[in-house]
DNA sequence: TCTGGGGTCCTACAGCCA
DNA sequence: TCTGTGGCTGTAGGACCC
């Protein structure tokens, strides 16, 4: 365990490296006639069907499209920007290029996701100048791309940071700066707000992460409970002791599928049901996991949403047992509605490693 | 009217057991 | 034998993130 009152005294370097509208970046760069052109990525790339999108590049964003906004929105809002389904593939390659280019820089990485990470470079004695434009060039030269990079001496602080000027910008957010930047923003740019919340606190008359800062403990306790109370109150002041995790092990895997039109004939959504837990049994026997806590989850048409869950004695990834389990759990659903969406979820895992103890990377250097 | 998919974490509650 | 309590585990739902 480490010293706290050392940890505590010792002011880290943080930088949040978040790639600019990465999958439309990467589609224009290998297609280069979309210089210039809205380019909204989504779903199966069809505005006609069902899917949100995932990612608008910044001509797009002019129309008011934005990520997580159904397909169908997007194409009334601009119907002459090229519409293109997700290429997973794609993306995941130009990712792991410029995680190496970040690892180059620094081991003691985060990954959040495909297109950001955080990286700690307390102990690299170059100024911030030159790291960050050895991270811009690195990107540029192995991608072809773009990213934006905020400094800062946490993580909360540094992913606000990379937001305030994109694209391509680097932005430093001291703990000085707290209430001249971080203050007069809407509360929503605080990690961990999302739209309950914001709501939550218009409703007491809060709008900016200022207003929520000048509220005493007790009453954000009182509004959020211990926990999450607790922890806006430290956001709201730019405080955030939370360490990079730099090795991660999956809690869970899922499969869930929306059908393009609502089901009625419950032997289809048995179907999907059995389908998706063979996809879910891949996962689990691809990573050599074992499960014991078998989840499923159905959506009626008006958005009605149910989860049964059932624990078996044994740990298995064993497709029959899988299937058997959730089909149980199925039967627990009464189906009077069309169902939009089914999934199926595997958890309460056995590890591969459960006796084998792992030290982060960060330790093995100090050690 | 529209609202994906794959995750994590938290809370509340119920049942069991010492 | 009955009742209360507290911990643990499982379940269900909700909020949030990318």
């Amino acid at each position: 365990m480490s010293d706290p009152s050392l940890s505590q005294s010792m002011k880290k370097r943080i930088l949040h490296i978040d790639m600019d509208a990465f999958f439309a970046a990467v589609e224009q760069k290998r297609r280069p006639e979309l210089e210039g052109k809205p380019v909204v990525i989504g779903g199966q790339g069809d505005p006609s069907k069902r899917g949100v999108v995932s990612t608008a590049n910044y001509e797009a964003r002019k129309y008011g499209v934005h990520s997580a906004m159904p397909m169908k929105t997007a194409y009334k809002m601009c119907p002459h920007a090229v519409f293109l389904p997700v290429d997973y593939e794609a993306y995941s390659s130009a990712s792991v290029k410029f995680k190496e280019v970040l690892r180059n820089v620094s081991p003691v990485m985060e990954d959040v996701g495909i297109d950001e990470a955080y990286l700690d470079v307390t102990d690299i004695p170059v100024t911030n100048e030159e790291i960050t434009g050895r991270i811009k060039a690195g990107i540029k030269e192995k991608t072809g791309l773009t990213c934006s990079i905020g400094i800062a001496s946490n993580k909360l602080l540094a992913k606000i940071a990379s937001d305030m000027q994109k694209p391509d910008g680097v932005t430093l957010l001291m703990e000085a700066d707290v209430e001249t930047k971080l203050w007069p923003l809407p509360v929503r740019k605080l990690y961990g707000i999302g739209p309950k919340t914001e709501e939550h606190l218009k409703s007491i008359n809060i709008e900016t992460i200022g207003q929520l800062a000048a509220l005493p403990l007790e009453k954000l306790l009182e509004h959020f409970g211990n926990s999450y109370g607790q922890y806006l109150y430290e956001a709201a002041r730019g405080i955030d002791q939370s360490p990079l995790v730099t090795r991660w092990e999956p809690k869970s895997f899922s499969r869930e599928t929306t059908f393009q039109e609502d089901v009625r004939d419950w032997q289809v959504i048995a179907r999907t049901l059995a389908d998706l837990s063979k996809d879910v049994v891949q996962d689990l026997q691809g990573h050599q996991y074992k499960a014991r806590t078998i989840t499923i989850k159905i959506r009626f048409s008006d958005f009605e949403t149910f989860t049964r869950a059932m624990t078996i004695s044994d740990y298995t990834d064993s497709e029959e047992e899988i299937r058997k389990s959730a089909f149980a759990c199925l039967k627990r659903i009464e189906l009077k509605k069309k169902v939009r969406l089914v999934g199926v979820r595997a958890s309460n895992f056995q590890g591969r490693n459960k006796d084998e103890q792992h030290y982060p990377e960060v330790l093995d250097r100090l050690i």
